[in-house]
RNA sequence: GGAGAGGUGGCCGAGCGGCUGAAGGCGCACGCCUGGAAAGCGUGUAUAGGUAACCCCUAUCCAGGGUUCGAAUCCCUGCCUCUCCGCCA
C-alpha cells in the first residue's frame, strides 16, 4: 500500500512508478477521491465537536436539575446530520480503498525499466556451464529411471501439476530442507514452522491479495487460502503490531509447501517437476530498519546464493525489469540455476525489497529510539525452491552411468548414501 | 461439536450511561537526591485521522451493527482466549 500522503503530494512520481509497472489505476481519480474524503471529514468532526459540546452541556443542566430539552432536540438533528455524513465518508473511502489496494509498490530507481523478463538484466555469473560429454537426461527422464519421480502416480490422485518423489527421492527433498534450514539458522535467521493456511486478511497484508486472487487456492466453508509461499506467513507473523527498535532486524526462515493454481499459464513448463501446483520451499524474511534495506537485500541474496555454490551448481543473479516484478515488489533479484538436462536456467529462487509496501498493508510498525513511530521494510528470498532444486541436482549431478551422485554437502543429511542408482 | 467464563493502555488491573482517553499499580524515560547505586521524591509515558502545527478538534476500551442528546459501560451478531465434557492425529 502507498502512503495516501505520498501520492497527494507526489502524483506525478506515482504514476511515473506506476507506469513502469504498467498498471493504469486512474491516480487523478484517487486524488479527487481523497480530496472529497478530507472534505467531509472537516464538515463532520465540526458537528461531532458540537455534539460532544452540548451533550456535556446537558449533562451539566441535568445535574443542576434544569430542563435540557431544547439541546436534546437540536442535538437529536445534528445527530441525524452526522450519521448522513458518516454515511458519505464511508462510500468515498471505500470507493478509495477500492482503487488504493489495486495500487502497486513503485520500482526502486534502479530497476532497469523494460516491459518484461526480456528486459531483465544479468548481473553476475557463477560456476562454469560445461558440457559433459554424454546426453544428460532431463529430470523427468532419469528420475523415473531410477524410480525415484513418479509423475504419473501423483496424477493420479491429484491430477497434472504434481510429483510424487519415492525413497531417495523423498529422501533428497528431506535432506535439502535439513540442510538448508540448518545453514540459514546458523546464519542467525530464526526457524519458524507456521500455518500453512491463511485468512482473507493475511494474504492482503503481503500484496497477494486481491492481485492474485485467481492464483491461489481457496477453501469452500471458511474462506481459507493455502499460502503460495511461506512468505505470507512469516511477514504476517508481525501483522497489526508495533515492534521495539531493539528487535530489530528481524530474520526468520521457515519451510513450507507452497499452492499455486497457476491460473494463466497452462501448457507453459508442462513437463516434469518444473511448474507444478504445489512444491515446497524454505523461505527467509527480513523486517529491517528503512535505511538498512537496500543493503539488507544484497546480503539476502547471497545468503540464498550460498546454498547454490555449496551445491556446486552453476547460477546467475538477475535484476528484475521494472515491468516483470511483482505487485509488492519495490526491487527483485531472481537466481537462476543451470538445468544441465534442458539446457537453460531456471529460476530458483526471488529475492525482494518490498520497502514499506507490505508494512503498510499488514500494519507493522516499529518505535524507534526517537520514540516515534514507523513503517519498517520487509524483504523476503526463496531459499530455496525445491521443485527447481532437486531438477538441478538430478540433471547437474548425473553420471553417465545413470546414477546421480550426492552432492558432497548433502551426505551427512543422506544416511550415508554415495549416490542413487 | 456441547456447557460455562472472559476480552480495557507495553503489562497487571479499576471502571454507577455524562465530570473516563480512561483510576491505581508495574514497567520504561528524564530530573532531584547519592561518591556511585538502591530506596525515596517529582515529571512524563497510546495510536490514527483532520491541520502548516504532538495548540486544537475527531475517532479508538476485540470487531461490526443497534438504543441514546450522550456508550468502555445497555442490546444484538461475529471473532479470539481460557476451563470442563465429547471427538481425534
Amino acid at each position: 500500500m502507498l502512503d495516501i500522503k505520498f501520492i497527494r503530494e507526489n502524483p506525478e512520481t506515482v504514476k511515473k512508478g506506476i507506469a513502469k509497472k504498467y498498471n493504469n489505476v486512474n491516480i487523478d481519480k484517487v486524488i479527487k477521491l481523497d480530496n472529497r474524503r478530507r472534505e467531509i471529514i472537516r464538515e463532520v468532526e465540526k458537528l461531532k465537536a458540537k455534539r460532544n459540546q452540548v451533550s456535556g452541556e446537558i449533562a451539566k443542566k441535568k445535574r443542576a436539575g434544569e430542563s435540557a430539552e431544547e439541546d436534546i432536540l437540536a442535538m437529536r438533528q445534528t445527530g441525524e446530520k452526522i450519521a448522513a455524513g458518516d454515511e458519505r465518508l464511508k462510500n468515498v473511502e471505500n470507493e478509495l480503498n477500492e482503487l488504493l489496494k489495486w495500487i502497486p509498490n513503485l520500482p526502486h530507481e534502479s530497476v532497469p525499466v523494460g516491459k518484461d523478463e526480456s528486459a531483465n538484466v544479468v548481473v553476475r555469473q557463477w560456476g562454469e556451464v560445461t558440457q559433459k560429454d554424454f546426453k544428460v537426461l532431463p529430470h523427468w527422464e532419469i528420475g523415473k529411471k531410477l524410480g525415484i519421480l513418479d509423475l504419473e502416480a501423483a496424477a493420479k490422485l491429484s491430477g497434472s501439476g504434481f510429483y510424487l518423489l519415492k525413497g531417495l527421492g523423498a529422501r533428497l527433498e528431506r535432506a535439502l530442507i535439513n540442510y538448508m534450514l540448518d545453514i540459514h539458522t546458523k546464519e542467525g535467521f530464526v526457524e519458524i514452522a507456521a500455518p500453512f493456511i491463511v485468512t482473507e486478511n493475511t494474504m492482503f497484508g503481503t500484496g497477494q491479495l486481491p492481485k492474485m486472487a485467481e492464483d491461489m487456492y481457496k477453501t469452500e466453508d471458511d474462506n481459507m487460502y493455502l499460502i503460495p509461499t511461506a512468505e505470507v506467513s512469516l511477514t504476517n507473523t508481525y501483522k497489526q503490531q508495533i515492534i521495539d527498535y531493539k528487535e530489530l532486524p528481524i530474520y526468520m526462515v521457515g519451510y513450507s509447501p507452497c499452492f499455486r493454481r497457476e491460473a494463466g499459464a497452462a501448457g507453459k513448463d508442462t513437463r516434469g517437476m518444473i511448474r507444478v501446483h504445489q512444491f515446497d520451499k524454505v523461505e527467509m524474511v527480513k523486517i529491517v530498519r528503512p535505511e538498512d534495506s537496500y543493503h539488507e537485500l544484497e546480503t539476502l541474496v547471497q545468503e540464498a546464493e550460498k546454498i547454490i555454490q555449496n551445491l556446486n551448481i552453476p547460477y546467475r543473479v538477475v535484476t528484475l525489469a521494472s515491468g516483470d516484478l511483482s505487485f509488492a515488489a519495490a526491487k527483485c533479484y531472481d537466481l537462476e540455476i543451470w538445468s544441465a538436462g534442458m539446457e537453460k536456467y531456471l529460476e530458483i529462487s526471488s529475492v525482494s525489497n518490498f520497502e514499506d509496501f507490505q508494512a503498510r498493508r499488514m500494519n507493522c510498525r516499529f518505535r524507534d529510539e526517537d520514540k516515534k513511530v514507523k513503517y519498517p521494510h520487509t524483504l523476503n528470498g526463496s531459499g530455496v525452491a525445491l521443485a527447481r532444486l532437486i531438477p538441478a541436482i538430478l540433471e547437474n549431478y548425473q553420471n553417465e552411468d545413470g546414477t546421480i551422485s550426492i552432492p558432497k554437502v548433502l551426505k551427512p543429511y543422506m544416511d550415508g548414501w554415495e549416490r542413487i542408482s
